[in-house]
DNA sequence: TTAATATTTTAGGTAAGCCTAAAATATTTT
DNA sequence: AAAATATTTTAGGCTTACCTAAAATATTAA
């Protein structure tokens, strides 16, 4: 049995893993979650040795197997319960974070189980992120971004970078929702803002904005 | 915004008040919370700064009206969630208590409320226990048991006192369910042991379990 | 390849929430 | 009403999870 806060650094140490090949700093632990790398640096003593990641002094930590399967439980947690609120219960997309950070944490394997049959076994959460199976497999797609296409090339936007509600909600006003498809249709030298084309219309949006736009190019 | 032990504190203390009238004592809460009275004592003091508890020393503690309210609101998200799990994930009625402890401390009044609209606005929970309202409204019905009634009495189960999963799989095997009318015949001297009908059936059972049945007289 | 800078760890401190044992107070019995 | 007993509180300790500041190590720049 985990405390909350070792199940947000196995957490923290996955999300940011995918990012970077070798192990991950503990600085960048410590910004993630919010906390300072000294007490980062106890816990990943801590994890270290339930066998959770492996941890070398100064180098950074990696993920166990054991580990990796944790964390993705509890992402798998998260993401059923973010369904369950936007489905069952009329949240939006940028209302749902918060409530999932905490019901990440409630430990039954039933519950979790009886949620996925219950929403009809979701693959994708409300922000276009893959759900993994009870086994802990997940269906990583490559993260193409909206910026990265070049001009002419259309991409049908499958998930977001930031999942922040100032940004979901920014999406929300220029209509911009999971499945639509994008053409970049020019981008402006001076401040590599891309007009797109999105539907029957044309927008403008800043580079900001498309490079936290995950794509698959069409 | 409390911890989960100072909401367990107040929860328990409202269940405590409903027994005895006046102050809850340190070592009830202490048993209940399965802690020790020492324990207890510090958490008193830090619930009566926060101005949730009257608490006397040596005399026990009292909710006031903030501290009433914030119990009941824990107790309404315990029971919303217990019907959850029942009405739409095929839980046993004796198998939610352990996950609802868990569900009843997520912080969202908006969840609470979806989900109490989700699940049509129950007013009792799986056990027969009343569903608060938002505003922190109780409909307290009064406690009779069946082993109050008197030969050639009929009641009708509305409730159970025990509801640990061994006294509920009890009350399955011998098929009572919520709702069954269930009328006295008969009491042995030796044992107190109660001849029942219930349905077209006849059956016996111990003062212990008569005396865990919540009725309402018909 | 040494010096400057950035990162990480260690050392030592705090608050919450638990504990045991001893002291203080309440209650019950004689 | 005093003695015996039960309950509650206080005192002092422990662990977890944080923190700041200083020391150690790694990385980058000159």
């Amino acid at each position: 049995m985990l405390t909350f806060s070792e199940e947000n650094h196995l957490k923290s140490i996955f999300h940011l893993s995918t990012d970077s090949e070798s192990g991950v700093s503990t600085n960048s632990i410590a910004d993630n979650l919010n906390t300072k790398a000294s007490s980062v640096t106890e816990m990943l003593k801590k994890l270290s040795d339930k066998l959770l990641i492996v941890y070398k002094k100064y180098h950074g930590a990696q993920l166990t197997d054991k580990g990796r399967k944790t964390a993705l439980n509890i992402i798998r947690k998260h993401r059923l319960w973010e369904v369950f609120l936007v489905d069952k219960l009329n949240f939006k997309w940028d209302e749902v974070h918060e409530i999932a950070e905490q019901l990440e944490h409630i430990q039954s394997e039933k519950l979790t189980n009886e949620l996925d049959k219950f929403l009809n076994f979701p693959t994708k959460d409300p922000h276009g992120d893959p759900i993994p199976n009870p086994a802990g497999f997940i269906k990583l797609t490559p993260k193409l971004k909206l910026s990265d296409l070049n001009i002419g090339e259309t991409g049908k936007f499958i998930g977001v970078k930031d999942s922040s509600s100032t940004f979901l909600k920014h999406l929300d006003k220029i209509q911009i929702s999971l499945g639509s498809n994008i053409k970049v249709l020019h981008q402006e030298e001076f401040d590599q803002s891309l007009h797109i084309g999105l539907d029957e219309t044309n927008l403008t949006i800043s580079i900001q904005t498309a490079s936290n736009l995950y794509i698959t190019k069409i």
